[in-house]
DNA sequence: GTCTATAGGAGGATAGAC
DNA sequence: GTCTATCCTCCTATAGAC
């Protein structure tokens, strides 16, 4: 029951955060989303940080999950590009928390929660593995250090590009993802 | 004096902006950074919204200045990359205000705000025309929307990216310009 | 653990004197 | 146009009854 309620709780903040941003999402909002009063909100989680770092762990989750599902599938790059496409499929969806990085209250919270921060270090070492490899194979450029792939591959999940594209209707968000895909891994100019 | 009051008053707007963002910054933060008391500030802009609303007229104002000198420039894609790693480079140096694309008071105001609105098009118009002529030429990938290919751009001054390595202190400026250009005209494959 | 009610404070905007 | 002082709204968080 207790778990079943936060897990409803930890969903509307999800969407609220993805939708509105951490600054504009209220505690009555999700209250109210939720249907409980807002002192009972403070009864699970001890405050509005606390609530977004929950949604952030549950994304990693997810995200672990996916990777685990990955395991048997083919190349590197191909796991790599799989992996974007479902994160940009998750903000397209309106299920990506998107979180100030210059909120510096948040960014303690964030970093004090050993799930999270668990959760980002497991992703981030077998995206990064994954990176290496592609690289060995010559299939990513080698020169391109690692770390910056793997910052360039974060950042689709919070690409103004997607949203862009959305607004303007000319797209499916597939196609918005094919294309985003495209830019990402080919690049704009030709080949 | 009241224009140089003005202009000093965008440029702390503008630090501020591309410090802590829009939300983040306080108009008592702003007066206090002039020099001046708050009501003074609200004789000059009517509003928080304004203030950011003249910080990015003033961006826009300066980016029309680049693009002129760039004119006498060699190809179309070139000039491209000298945009965007003047962009970058802007916001490397602290002065690319970065504001919400969700706040709807804000958009409202930057909407209403003819300067602004004007100078957007008139860049982008600028921008689009390079796009198309780089893609008639094959240099950039002809099958890419010239739309998404603006966005692609555009979204290069709010980048993550650039922080994030930034923070990482392995780079100069310079070397982390160079690697965001190379990862959004080439891609991360290899070639 | 849920509620109603409220404390407490931050921050945008204004009044009114000079 | 600049100041001081203040208003007023919104929002996080808590008190205290049940």
């Amino acid at each position: 029951m207790l778990l079943a309620r936060e897990d409803a709780i930890i969903q509307s903040v999800n969407r609220l955060l993805a939708e509105k941003g951490f600054d504009a999402m209220t505690v009555d909002e999700v209250a109210a989303d939720v249907g409980i009063a807002k002192a009972s909100l403070y009864k699970h989680f001890p405050s509005k940080e606390d609530l977004a770092a929950a949604a952030m762990v549950s994304v990693m989750r997810q995200a672990q999950a996916f990777l685990d599902a990955l395991a048997a599938e083919s190349s590197a790059v191909d796991k790599l590009r799989s992996v974007v496409a479902w994160t940009m499929g998750l903000k397209l969806a309106g299920e990506m928390p998107s979180l100030p990085s210059q909120n510096s209250s948040l960014r303690a919270t964030l970093m004090g929660n050993k799930d999270y921060v668990n959760g980002l270090m497991d992703v981030s070492d077998r995206l990064g593995a994954w990176i290496e490899l592609a690289q060995s194979q010559g299939v990513l450029n080698p020169k391109l250090p690692p770390v910056a792939v793997l910052y360039t591959l974060y950042a689709r999940a919070c690409d103004p590009v997607l949203e862009f594209l959305q607004v303007g209707q000319l797209y499916t968000n597939d196609e918005i993802i094919a294309l985003v895909l495209t830019t990402c891994f080919e690049g704009l100019e030709s080949r």
